[in-house]
DNA sequence: TAGATTGTTAATCGATTAACAATC
DNA sequence: TAGATTGTTAATCGATTAACAATC
């Protein structure tokens, strides 16, 4: 509830600390360039992103690599770590659930949820799969603040709106399906076969 | 090599043809509101997008759903099924391998690669893996169209490098690091943490 | 001082939205 | 004809890039 951040600049500021954080020395100083190569980026843009977060770096030597770590998850609330559910254990929830990416950068899988009578019991990766009924019982407690939807399409609604009902407030949907959620819940979309059709489209075309 | 689409077009695409799949009857007609509810986007955004690919849509009807599956699908390359390579048969690429959203969308998984000594000989969904110094030789008589990086973020440079080797001039990269590849192949990167981040601003601010 | 690099202001570009004409 | 809906042109908005001043 910070100053408000232009969407885009909040979309790169992840891949910027990504890159801060595979910087040995929390004491270095990177540039603008160096930030930019690390990123994809260009070095202007990452100026004008960071200066969006007040971050004061110095002319003529560049931003010091610990405190921009800082800022940049500051900026994006990762304080504590985030206790992540995931509804759905088949192979991508399963595989989501294994993921190692997650923990270093400040979540943590908590629960995982399935309706299947097969799957409800089984342990992943330490977790005990639960029945989707238990969902809206054990999410407060557990803190859940992001729900992960890994469920076949026609079950992405029912997910989002169990999700909903248990409180949590941030929905990352695999199923390549539009879920409606009330005003105040974010649902970001992930759709692995919407991104092979962009590519699809740079190979015919260019 | 028709003319060419705005990219935030091309981007949204991909959801509208999954909407119109979605539809039972090829000779139903839908209008840009329907389209637009069932791909999360406004209806003169979908008039707009349309328009730039010379949709014939009919005034006070609506888009006939065969004709503009037809119409999108060839604007995205996707007349033929398009051959691809999983590089990295850990929990990622194996659950990619699995996965059942692709095949209807117009890919086919064709080769999987990894270099660990366990997982090279492996079956996975009926496709053995493969090692992969055998890509570069391989691919090529598989018609390999898109490469798909789902090893580790230190090795991804290197597959890259491989693909690009072996002919593919479209990747996929899950892995979070920036990898380089020579003008004439398109990269998308898809970030699992960056995506919670993201979600993580919008818990914290708003 | 000279070189490097940040940070801001203005200009450009592209994308979205508004307004409305066209027409089934 | 009236109602519905497309499709285009113009207006707005936001994001990127260019230019350059500030300063370590």
């Amino acid at each position: 509830v910070t100053s408000t951040i232009p969407p885009a600049t909040v979309g790169r500021l992840p891949r910027y600390l990504r890159f801060l954080e595979s910087v040995p020395s929390v004491s270095a100083v990177v540039s603008s360039e160096d930030i930019a190569a690390g990123s994809g980026v260009t070095a202007v843009q990452v100026r004008k992103d960071l200066s969006h977060l007040g971050a004061g770096g110095t002319r003529g030597v560049g931003y010091e690599v610990g405190s921009l770590r800082g800022l940049i998850a500051r900026a994006l609330g990762l304080v504590t770590v985030l206790p992540v559910a995931i509804v759905g254990a088949g192979n991508l929830g399963t595989a989501l659930a294994h993921y190692k990416g997650f923990e270093s950068r400040g979540f943590a899988v908590r629960a995982m949820y399935d309706v299947s009578g097969e799957k409800v019991g089984a342990v992943v990766d330490g977790i005990t799969v639960r029945h989707l009924d238990a969902l809206a019982r054990e999410a407060p407690g557990l803190g859940i603040a992001i729900g992960i939807i890994a469920t076949p399409s026609d079950a992405a609604q029912l997910v989002a709106d169990r999700l909903v009902e248990a409180g949590v407030r941030s929905i990352l949907n695999f199923a390549p399906v539009v879920v409606l959620v009330p005003a105040g819940v974010t649902v970001r979309q992930v759709d692995l076969a919407t991104e092979l059709q962009i590519l699809s489209y740079h190979l015919s075309h260019g």
